[in-house]
RNA sequence: CGGGGUGUAGCUCAGCUUGGUAGAGCGCUUGGUUCGGGACCAAGAGGUCGUAGGUUCGAAUCCUGUCACCCCGACCA
């Protein structure tokens, strides 16, 4: 490619709507331009990436024996309907008639299509399994997008959903998409960690996601240091010590804490650290679980709740919603800083950290008072236990290897083991070698392609722009030739290295627009080529080019031979 | 959806408080001088000030509505 006759738009300035380095980047190089709020148009240099992850993607799905299809954007309500997710998605769905007035939508994802078109098509287990994928665009109508592409409304995705006879086979299924993501994600040349997950409303048994480390990213991740534990925060589970708890040896006593309100405030008020304290927090308790319709949580002073943990409680209500301050008055008779174990009105789960405290410091249910010395056991009941708030830095690892640390994550991709879900919402059945219907097991496999574009960006760049792997730069080298309109020997050795690196395969853009070379640089180092090589009549006269690694700190002089480059690239 | 902010030249922004015929830098065009890390000089082109209405002799500026975009939160995965 000549740069004179491809349009690309590189800015110096850094547009003001762009918060992360991505976006910021993405903008200034001229990867993308926004259309409208979570809209983007890839202009021709960020396509070349975009296609170039795309054809990672495609060539890993179809190694791993996945087939591509492709599904339409635009789908019948009908579907939705069958499945029962019309009613259950949000306005994150949007919605719209046709000309004859027939209920559509832009599809957010597409298990209701596949499995409609597998239950057209499949009859019988000689069938299965099968494992379909499409790279497609998707619509999700996000209440707020942001971070340009990283969490567009429309993006694109690849998609991929299996079908097995039963959930051994969905098992092995799920390995070997494991596999394809490792891959994947390390031909992108990305620092990455494959996470376990909640798998949320989507349902199933098992799903990781596969989340690039980065500063800016929006998940934040607990990964085992010296050990191989890698989980979302969301779904990291805590484990009881396992270790008695200490004997209750002080006695228990009320003191006053006018205005205390804070466990902060109380720590410090009374001198006793975060960790001896016993916090309470009130919420709404599932259907029946609770004359007073309310739960109360006891969570250790230096812990936060996980409220998806509680979510799954039994005790209580699903989604978790926090008490209304008036009810906790009214039943506990105080405000909700002053609320402890001892004397507590309603259901009382523990989480195990704040079973195991002795001796520990509590509300005591009256206002601008905590007890201190409070036991279970001996000053209220043996609580029922549970695992329920955020695992912390420090802990160690739930599998006993190692120690957690944090980690901020940007989501790329997501495996889960569906189960019968959508088949059986949908009323798939094939037929088993005993003639039995039989509801098939499914997987899905997601990877958001265009959001992997701005992840890598994230995770590799400088203070000159990005800075690409070879796999996936929009272009592999970049001929920088030096006053070629006053020095034929720079513009013809420029051409012929030109010619011989297109012909040798190579994916080579030149920059004759006659530029400065100040600019012609900042512009290479903008758009993150991986390779540089500089012609000028300075080191043409000894017969050598300059040769530069985007990441490199300083040039090299080479031979000025394409043999010499190709070395460089090899 | 709640709270906050911003819409003025292709981009980044000033001007608005205190109404009086539209500004800067970058970019672009032309000419000249330059030419190894975003050059300099000169001359140009380019804006119904988001939009609709109101107040006024007169509105970018004041008032009201509306639309778009951005940020924080909530929500969702």
């Amino acid at each position: 490619m000549r740069l004179s006759q491809f349009p690309l738009a590189t800015s110096k300035e850094t547009p003001a709507d762009a918060q992360v380095i991505s976006h910021q980047l993405m903008l200034r190089a001229g990867f993308i331009r926004s259309l409208g709020s979570g809209l983007y148009t890839w202009l021709p240099i960020g396509l070349r990436t975009l296609r170039k992850i795309e054809a990672i993607v495609r060539e890993e799905m179809n190694r791993a024996g996945a087939l591509e299809l492709s599904m339409p954007v635009v789908q019948p309500a009908e579907l939705w309907q069958d499945s029962g997710r019309w009613e259950v998605m949000g306005a994150e769905m949007l919605r719209f008639k046709d000309r004859h007035q027939n209920d559509f939508c832009l599809g957010p994802t597409h298990e209701e299509v596949i499995t409609h078109h597998v239950k057209q098509d499949f009859r019988s287990y000689r069938q299965l399994p099968v494992n379909y994928y499409q790279i497609q665009t998707k619509f999700r109508d996000e209440r707020r997008p942001r971070f340009g592409v990283m969490r567009a409304r429309e993006f694109l995705m690849k998609d991929a959903y299996s079908f097995h006879m039963d959930a051994e086979d969905l098992g092995r299924e799920y390995q070997n998409m494991r596999q394809a993501y490792i891959r994947i994600f390390t031909r992108l040349g990305a620092d990455f960690r494959a996470v376990k997950a909640d798998s949320g409303n989507i349902g199933g048994a098992m799903s990781e996601e596969f989340h690039i480390l980065a500063g800016s990213g929006e998940d934040l991740l607990a990964v085992a240091e010296n050990g191989t534990y890698a989980a979302n925060v969301e779904a990291a589970e805590t484990r009881p010590s396992g270790k008695p708890r200490a004997a209750a040896t002080a006695a228990l006593s009320k003191v006053a804490t006018p205005g205390q309100k804070t466990c902060e405030q109380v720590s410090k008020f009374l001198n006793v650290p975060l960790t001896g304290k016993v916090k309470l927090l009130v919420v709404k308790a599932a259907e029946g679980a609770s004359a007073s319709g309310l739960v109360a949580i006891a969570l250790r002073g230096d812990h936060q709740l996980n409220e998806i943990k509680a979510a799954k409680h039994p005790l209580i209500a699903s989604p978790m919603t926090l008490a209304d301050p008036q009810d906790v008055q009214r039943v506990f008779g105080c405000e909700v800083g002053y609320l402890g174990p001892v004397g507590c009105p309603v259901p009382l789960i523990a989480d195990y950290a704040a079973a195991e405290v002795a001796d520990f410091v509590c509300g005591a249910n009256d206002n601008d008072h905590h007890l201190t010395g409070a036991n279970w056991g001996r000053d209220c009941a043996e609580p029922q236990t549970a695992d329920l708030r955020v695992i912390a830095e420090g802990d160690p690892s739930p599998d006993g290897v190692g120690t957690i640390r944090y980690y901020r994550g940007i989501e790329g991709g997501h495996i889960f083991q569906l189960g019968t879900k959508y088949s059986a919402a949908m009323k798939l059945t094939v037929l088993n070698e005993g003639g039995q219907a039989v509801t098939p097991q499914m997987g899905c496999y997601g990877i958001g392609v265009s959001r992997l574009v701005a992840a890598v960006i994230e995770q590799s760049h400088d203070a000159g722009g990005m800075i690409w792997p070879d796999a996936i730069a929009p272009f592999r080298l970049i001929i920088c030739p030096i006053g070629s309109d006053k020095s034929a020997a720079v513009k013809s050795a420029a051409d012929t290295l030109y010619r011989e690196l297109q012909a040798a395969g190579v994916d080579v853009v030149i920059d004759d627009r006659g530029n400065r070379p100040g600019s012609m640089f900042a512009d290479a180092d903008l758009i993150g080529i991986p390779h540089r090589i500089v012609i000028g009549d300075k080191s043409l006269a000894t017969g050598q080019f300059e040769y530069k690694a985007r990441r490199a700190e300083k040039a090299e002089l080479i031979d000025a031979s394409t043999a010499a480059v190709l070395a460089k690239l090899a």
